[in-house]
DNA sequence: CGTATATTTGAAAGCTGTCAACACTTGTGG
DNA sequence: CCACAAGTGTTGACAGCTTTCAAATATACG
């Protein structure tokens, strides 16, 4: 597992290899940043688009009260925020949780890759739709799903995610996540979290040491949370790809 | 108010007469729908990208137990999942609930415009972008707000964004909804959302009738639900400006 | 006019948040 | 290496919010 993003944008099989070096030209730019760092500032313009190599980052919003409702998680192999600095100020915060590397890309650039390299412009498209549809369930996640189940769903997906990002199987099961970082997620003061959490403990779905959460039984844990992949898929649609090819 | 699209591009102040032109042609392809049809099918496949013209439909998903949690509204100006034919099935459902004249268009049409209308391109990447943020308010509404602060927030947001895509103020104060579909939207029962809309009505925010909300007080509206409209706000970020007009 | 849909009510149960302490861990500086 | 501060995790009790259940009423539509 070396770049999440090329092994995300593999799976997609429309990219060839000519993609791939404009990508490869899009890494040039990195950064290394140690944990609670602020990538995006709620109310600050951005100029750049990052890209995650490594660690993870929350995205959230903050309240007039001062609470916090974290968003989404950025995992490695994602883009954050694709479209921030088309807007002047952002209207969320992104901030690492852990030590990360980052790509980083001027939206002139995008841009430029939008209209040059349809393909790439296609996947691009697929990422921020797959990002969208991860913010929809999220919003079923927190509306309709009671406590429990609705901490055993997010961290299903996470552990998905992070397959799909080429981690391997045991890689994956470890989520740097802690109970803070899921109340604040899930809706959930951090007293019931608490509860969840020990539930699942008892269940035996999770177990915890210090800023990482162990999954213990995936199978288990999806079928409890009614977890459904199908919206993570990374599949193309066949009339989208005969556009790009009108050979 | 003729055309809620037309109108929301303009305030962005990028687009050029060229770029209007060619919005013409994509509203060559219009029909009118009745209340209560699909426009997109969860787990179908989507091959044309819908926007509305007039009256309103529902984005939602149905759980493991028939329950449904709508995800977003979609109003007059809107652009309906401008991602759906990247995938090979929709997530979501989407569905009318009025009258509605829609216009559509291909994929195809959409990646020939995001190529040689880099302009038309960035409005089509912002109304996206406007998605996603309006999707994450979303996020923020059902997680951290009791609800009846609930309620009154999105049906600010529901007057927002009506007058952004040209309302008046008094076209803007009516809202199609009705019990129902406000409690699958804001994730509660729909006896807690009678409740909610009884205090509504007390404190004189809300007068209901058959199927239409009616907002009676936008100022204390927005005061008592903590609204702040900005992640609604139509500014295109100047350094995109000017990287379109490299004059 | 009857049926289906939507709204309304009251009561009870259940889930989640709040409060107030206390314990534990980690990182820092002496 | 120890002590302390800060952050995080843990507990129990209680209040409050929301759901569920059951049933009645209203309204729309054919």
């Amino acid at each position: 597992m070396s770049n999440g993003l090329i092994y995300r944008l593999e799976q997609l099989e429309i990219l060839n290899s000519e993609d791939f070096r404009i990508i490869d030209t899009l890494l040039v730019a990195q950064r290394d940043i140690p944990e609670h760092s602020f990538i995006i500032n709620e109310k600050h313009a951005q100029q750049y688009i990052h890209f995650v190599l490594k660690g993870w980052a929350i995205k959230y919003k903050t309240l007039e009260n001062g609470d916090r409702q974290i968003v989404n998680f950025v995992l490695p192999g994602d883009i954050i925020s694709i479209y921030s600095p088309i807007f002047l100020n952002a209207e969320h915060t992104v901030e690492s949780i852990t030590d990360m590397r980052l790509g980083y890309f001027s939206s002139g650039l995008l841009l430029e890759t939008m209209r040059n390299a349809p393909r790439l412009a296609v996947a691009l498209m697929w990422m921020a739709g797959q990002d969208e549809r991860v913010l929809e369930e999220q919003i079923v996640r927190v509306g309709r799903r009671r406590s429990t189940k609705r901490m055993a769903h997010l961290l299903a997906e996470l552990f998905r995610r992070q397959r799909l990002a080429g981690f391997s199987y045991e890689q994956a099961r470890l989520l740097p996540l802690n109970q803070l970082l899921l109340s604040d997620a899930l809706g959930l003061s951090h007293i019931h979290a608490h509860r969840v959490f020990r539930e699942l403990d008892k269940i035996g779905l999770i177990a915890r040491t210090h800023n990482t959460i162990e999954l213990l039984d995936i199978k288990s844990l999806v079928a409890f949370s009614d977890f459904d992949e199908s919206y993570l898929e990374a599949i193309v649609n066949p009339t989208m790809i005969k556009i790009l090819k009108p050979s």
